[in-house]
DNA sequence: AAATAGTCCGCAAACGTTTGCGGTAATATT
DNA sequence: AATATTACCGCAAACGTTTGCGGACTATTT
């Protein structure tokens, strides 16, 4: 069985195609007589209009697209979940594209955008990327983007965000307030904004606090890193007290080294993080961590690229407040 | 700036549309100099295809639908990796619907997909659904449906799953090998197939071993759940020497109760699951897994999809051999 | 009774491609 | 030198919609 179309409705009915087009979509035009033999006959025939044709007429492609490093991460998954909710009541279909990280795929990706006429896109980042030709490309086209996340740091872009200063700020006056005194600080990629605006706020929200804390910062890309890197610095004799990783990914190694080690939390070691939740709840006791939700920056994203797209709304960067949720771990 | 189409190209350098169409793609009808002049600027502008125009001509909308319960799971996570790099060799789009395992959700989606004209789908149906009409309705336009892990209990259809009961004997067998004698076996949903085979065959392996191994067998639904219950199975005065989980979710419960307790893994207590790998990966000393690759069970999927894709394919079930992992949890 | 307004519907163009067919000019064959 | 072949390119239809415009007919107003 093939599809059924406008044109065999039209047919079998005698009505002709604008006719039945109109009567689909309650143009007054239409008596409620032939729009009712209209409807049923297609009701039965569970006509769908033919997305393609739609599209290529109106110039309206009614999709959007999501591009991030990866959809098994929580923090995108429950980004990518809001986003879904609201297209679903917008009319849009998604489009998403993993990056791995990787600028070529990015580019590539971008490309894909441009070639399905996507109407917006999210875009979160790799630290990689030095060359955004592929997404002034998509802006030239007059595709808005909202970048997420990870974002570039030129001016003029649409950019949501958490409030990253605020996220830094907020767990390194909990570790001052539990009178931690050796501190190790796990960070990301230093290229990223997102690590400068963490490590800063963190930084330097302990070195007001007092002199006596002795912060060590630390970079780690990976998990396997952050695991190596703690693992070394538990070995050594100044032993920290309290280990504070900026993202999931370098949680994840944390513990691995503190398990290996057998330090007890927080006993012997106070453990703060900032997350989505998912990961933090994995472990006994759970660990204490400052909430970036997707869920809500989703939210935020949609409704500013809406925006966009009907052309009423300017480049700007939005900040979504972040909370502490207190696990055992300190 | 509006996007470049071929009539554009044609009329700055004089040719015809079906000249352009043509150079594009390399037809021997057309003259070495004309191409290079033509694909020049078409590079220069950067040109792409308009897919909705492509599509509509050539009834083929290149697009493939994955329907899965949550994308934030690591196993479809993977699923998704595979399907989405083999997408990309064959020149297919994606399109992602999560059902969150609502069968209302499901059956919108595969509305969705009719009116994308999707080539073929990829769907996990949810546990509650009774109802496939949504399903038939899809095969009827010719649009081929590979169900995979959670499959419909009828016959004819194309099904990919793994080897489950394999799974269950495999875990089964390095528990005996490791000389365990007290085992808690973790399970799932009893009214699950998936739940039912697994514990078939890994009971009956055991039972078949020896008539020395104590086994109880203890079900659950949630990794709260799961906790509650090692919990209380470690306070007992018989002390199990081994834990096995059949899912990623037990054994995030499993593990906190374990924690708690503050046992030693391998030492003073084995453990073993069922799982894609990532989650037994967090913890020290790395849990040893029967793996359930998604990643192998999209490439193995996906083949199948583009061989009833081109018809050549009868509906058939697959299943996918496991392999296991060897962490040092015993 | 004539003019006006209103109701309901069809014609045809357009969106950007792809592709069968036919045509012209140049080249090769007898 | 006449014919057959080849190389290169354009015409036009089709995919399934949407929508401005106009036409026919009925109902209302003057």
């Amino acid at each position: 069985m093939t599809s059924t179309t406008l044109k065999k409705i039209a047919e079998t009915l005698g009505y002709s195609i604008s006719t039945v087009s109109r009567a689909l979509k309650h143009h007054p035009d239409i008596s409620a007589a032939t729009r009712n033999k209209i409807l049923e006959l297609a009701n039965s025939l569970d006509y769908e209009p033919n997305s393609f044709a739609v599209h290529l007429r109106t110039q309206d492609s009614k999709l959007i697209g999501i591009m991030v490093p990866a959809i098994s991460n929580f923090f995108y998954e429950s980004f990518i979940s809001a986003i879904e909710e609201e297209c679903r009541k917008n009319g849009y279909s998604i489009m998403i594209l993993q990056t791995a990280n990787d600028p070529n795929i990015e580019a590539e990706n971008a490309r894909l955008f441009r070639q399905n006429r996507v109407s917006g896109v999210f875009a979160c980042i790799s630290a990689e990327t030095q060359n955004f030709d592929h997404f002034t490309k998509l802006t030239e086209l007059n595709i808005p983007i909202v970048f997420f996340d990870k974002v570039p740091p030129m001016e003029g872009l649409n950019k949501v965000c958490m409030a990253d200063e605020q996220a830094g700020a907020l767990a390194a006056t909990y570790i001052i307030k539990a009178n931690k005194k050796r501190i190790i600080g796990l960070f990301g990629d230093p290229r990223l904004s997102i690590t400068t605006k963490r490590l800063f706020a963190f930084k330097s929200t302990i070195e007001l606090a007092s002199q006596k804390i002795a912060l060590s910062v630390l970079h780690a890309n990976t998990s396997e890193n952050a695991e190596q890197l703690i693992n070394e610095a538990l070995s050594q004799s100044k032993k920290p007290d309290a280990i504070f990783c900026m993202s999931d990914e370098l949680l994840i190694g944390a513990m691995k080294a503190i398990q290996q080690k057998e330090r007890k939390i927080p006993k012997e070691i106070g453990v703060i993080s900032i997350s989505n939740g998912f990961i933090p709840k994995l472990f006994y006791p759970e660990i204490t961590y400052v909430e970036t939700s997707g869920y809500k920056l989703g939210k935020l994203s949609f409704s500013h690229l809406l925006a966009c797209i009907a052309g009423l709304a300017l480049p700007q960067e939005l900040t979504l407040d972040s909370i502490l949720v207190e696990g055992r771990s300190m």
